[in-house]
DNA sequence: TGGTAATCGAGACGGTACGTCCCGTCTTAAG
DNA sequence: CTTAAGACGGGACGTACCGTCTCGATTACCA
């Protein structure tokens, strides 16, 4: 209804960029822990019900603006190299978490999922499970070509590397770099040095 | 007892329980999110100020109550194998998720760590500061005894298996039985079924 | 209608009437210094920050009050005696302490003011200096008309008639009556019996 | 029975004076509405309890301070002209507030008697009671020799100076100087220039 | 092109909890 | 046995956001 006439596209408002952009840039500079709804629309020049009309949160919104910083596709490449994908892989989150708010944000929706159930769900189904099979497509490419023994738990494997990040993220984000990348690869899949 | 540092700040202990007990089981009952201090002071028939006076916050409260819940002393045993003293460990913090609040109050005390400064110290210095340790132990009696090979990164591996816990508590806490410590031991650690 | 001033900040008149209301009320009933804005915004059934939006301080919600009570128009009358006149005036403001709580109010306004600056304010520029032309109409009307001798120092001679409404509302509050007026007349302004 | 053995005679106490001579600075540095039991206790350098058990409130607190900043043995001197007499009485007065604290003190006293059901008693039975004789006094002498008519109503111009005192102090302070004497005596007593 | 309905910004609103302050009473340990 | 130090329950403070709501002003479509 909001789509089909009576307001335009709705990807293409600029009103919906505006708040977007606003979440980023607040979240940046103030952290996403004070950066509250009331906030982001002051600062978009925005009604709070236009936030509410479409996002019906803020870990909701906050969701949206992290697959944005941090789209799938500028993720995965599969290059035939499993242990070098994947170490590229951890290496580019990590650039990203770097140069964007991006690891504030993740690190706040990880705290929002456990205030409200719509958080948990936002976080579950859409961060977790949108981004858990780019693991495991690597994790199973090894596995196939003989990099990863027959019976690694890949699951296991994929989780304990989220948690692995989630974890610093949480308490010592600062530790997130290129060799933090090299070393989560060498000690929790190919054991050792390349 | 635990009261008497120096002369004038004293303590009622029967105060001080009936706080902690009052916040454990609220958060049992009601879950962590919706636990205020307001209603913890209100269940132990107590000020708000007398809670305020001896924690700084509610995550410096539910450290102290997480401790008690889990104390260590009922975790680390050393039996000289540590394939069996590393699954025992996680089957013990499990069980303690299932029968008291505790994970509830870990995960509460994640999401608090992103909210406040305090609440970050409170976590690091605490609870991971004081916990890591007994994994570190137990992977490096295994690394001498020749269980995990010499160039092992013990550090990562027990982040790892802290990060795969917390990953679990925070969006599928259900996941964490029995079976599931004898999965990560596997997967992350020695590698294969014992 | 009287909330448009300009166009963002609006007020609803309902809850600006349920307000004033309740704090009548309640200073009626429990007395000025019982009554909290807290408990006026629960009897008016608001949020407290809907007082704290158009009030700066219950010393200024109830100088709003105090005005309603006991309007300037209900108060002078220029009949061209002013011995009629003045002791009119002071009949009917001691029959508005009887009849309504005004009377505590002003207590407890000048209570407050010695509690805060803004309190202080609050009553010295709108019920002083709003009241005091009042009597010193009349006074300068007797002095014109001879009844008062041209020496006459009007200005003391006005603030004695408050100073002493005051001192008996502060400490003998039963004391206001219709011979009291009479007195005051007689004993400050006109020396003697009419 | 705190007076005959158990503790030594009061008034002589050096307790007992350290808490008023506290009580008198703190109310001239930070004025009377701050200065709590709590924080003259500190000053003291004694228990809040020791002061509740000398006096039920701070407004019986200071009227004893009063009492003693302004000595009624300072301000009646029978010298026959009771013009001058009141006017130098009232000058005296002036020069106290001027001097002590013992202004501030006497409007936080009002303040409090509206506060306090217990307040207003030791106002009215102690300051109110005990004073008011002072000028009545001067006031029958005045008329008993004639500078004052036969039916002035000595008890309602005793009570318009102190009204007018209150109110001046109440909410202008600093107009309380030594030709506002000179005024208040010509304006309310004895009409004219002397 | 003027009328009209949808949509918007601004922010008022009830509500909840915050963390602080001080009250007047009670408790403890030192002297 | 009295005292200081201050812990205690209680109540109100004034503030911050929440998510919902109301109001005119603005817009954008249609007749």
């Amino acid at each position: 209804m909001p789509e089909s006439r009576g307001y335009p596209r709705r990807r293409s408002s600029a009103k919906h960029e505006a708040i977007i952009e606003s979440a980023i840039e607040l979240a940046d500079v103030e952290g996403y822990a004070l950066t509250t709804i009331e906030k982001v629309a002051a600062h978009a020049g925005v009604g709070k019900a236009t936030i509410y009309r479409w996002w019906k949160s803020r870990a909701e919104l906050y969701t949206e603006v992290y697959q944005e910083l941090v789209p799938l596709e500028e993720l995965g490449r599969n290059t035939g190299n499993p242990r070098k994908d994947l170490t590229d892989l951890l290496k580019a989150v990590f650039r990203h978490y770097r140069q964007t708010p991006a690891g504030k944000i993740l690190a706040g929706l990880i705290s929002d999922s456990q205030l409200q159930a719509s958080a948990r769900d936002a976080l579950k189904n859409n961060l977790v499970a949108g981004r858990k099979p780019l693991l495991l497509d690597i994790l199973e490419t090894a596995r196939r070509d003989g990099s990863l023994e027959q019976g690694a738990d890949t699951i296991l494997i994929a989780d304990a590397l989220t948690g692995l990040i989630w974890r610093y993220l949480l308490v010592e984000p600062d530790s997130l770099k290129d060799d933090m990348a090299e070393r989560m690869v060498a000690a929790l899949v190919f054991r050792g040095t390349p």
